[in-house]
DNA sequence: TCTGTATAGAACATCATGTCTGATACCGAA
DNA sequence: TTCGGTATCAGACATGATGTTCTATACAGA
């Protein structure tokens, strides 16, 4: 067991500012249209000590989204044990309302695959566990549980990004009862 | 009324090669590291050749992809007429099976966000007609038509790249009925 | 205070993109 | 078949982003 030692204050601050820097300019110019440069002079950090700590731009944007999620995980997961329902949905159109900039940001943008890839496994273990566990009450359908479950999390993530991209035109819980009745029949 | 001259047998020549270099590249190596002097060489054509039809590499795969769309369009008018679906997902299922190759290297690349935003739109018009269209018998949802149209488009695009992601293991027919079954509430 | 490590700054090689040139080959119409 | 228009080729070129490497300096933590 190798003992974890807590990074460098310096380390910190390096990544702190890349991670601020990254933000602000996907807000304000889209992930594709931002540049290494861009970043480092945003952050007013060296080039050399970007490379020292991320391998690609790519791989910073992976970083940063990872802190995302886990904020993501942590309101999923309360809303898992509260209702019945499958999906975390109202969790995640609550979540993406706080951080709206962001996300719509990126929708349209590379950096949007990257984060939907990231969140969409995630998302996936949730329907999957959720639909095992589930009593199954007078459902008899065939349809396997991968498909059912895949059918849940495609069409929240469309109704998510179409709800943001059009600057959410109704309440996060309008979202949510719409999505519950759709998706009734998985 | 200009009338429209039929392009010089050495255009149609070009962008047919490049056309072909394009798919042959994508199924080989994706459309993300695929770089236009690999597009050139392989189409074995003259940079300035390239330029000159296209001002970008994104610039050919829409021209390109528009070809594929206009294919599913045939297909998707024909199932239209037929059955009572709102959504021609029969034929987008067959399509896709035909044309795995290209989709499957397509999905998780760049090219695959180009591609789906091309079909997305004309998908979501078939949705919204559809529902217009429709008798509406017995359904006595307030869930209004755009956020249904999503919903039907979006669920649908996510069972269909999981579908040919995972090597088709169902076939077409029993996808559609599945996706029929999952929204019949819509 | 002292040692190890992170950082700055800048130079550098590399690669892909897109532009431009003039010479050549080809097309389609007369 | 000829001829004018145009597509093509080959290559050079400018540009901009990426990622590497170096040394001197600043700082953190013990």
């Amino acid at each position: 067991m190798t003992r974890e030692r807590p990074p460098d204050r310096r380390v910190r601050r390096t990544k702190q500012r890349l991670d601020d820097a990254l933000e602000s300019l996907i807000i304000e110019k889209g992930y594709d249209k931002t540049t290494v440069q861009d970043l480092i002079d945003r952050a007013d950090v060296g080039r050399s000590t970007f490379y020292a700590h991320y391998e690609t731009k790519d791989d910073l944007l992976a970083s940063w989204g990872d802190q995302l999620a886990a904020e993501m995980e942590l309101q999923m997961a309360q809303q898992q044990t509260e209702a019945g329902s499958i999906m975390p949905s109202l969790a995640l159109f609550r979540h993406m309302a706080e951080a709206h900039h962001v996300y719509k940001a990126m929708i349209g943008s590379r950096g949007g695959d990257i984060a939907t890839a990231m969140v969409h496994s995630s998302l996936l273990r949730h329907a999957t566990s959720g639909l095992e566990r589930r009593p199954d009450a007078g459902n008899k359908t065939t349809i396997p549980i991968e498909v059912r479950a895949e059918f849940l999390t495609g069409s929240l993530f469309s109704l998510l990004t179409w709800w943001v991209d059009n600057d959410m035109p109704y309440p996060p819980e309008s979202m949510d009862e719409m999505y519950q009745e759709l998706t009734r029949t998985a």
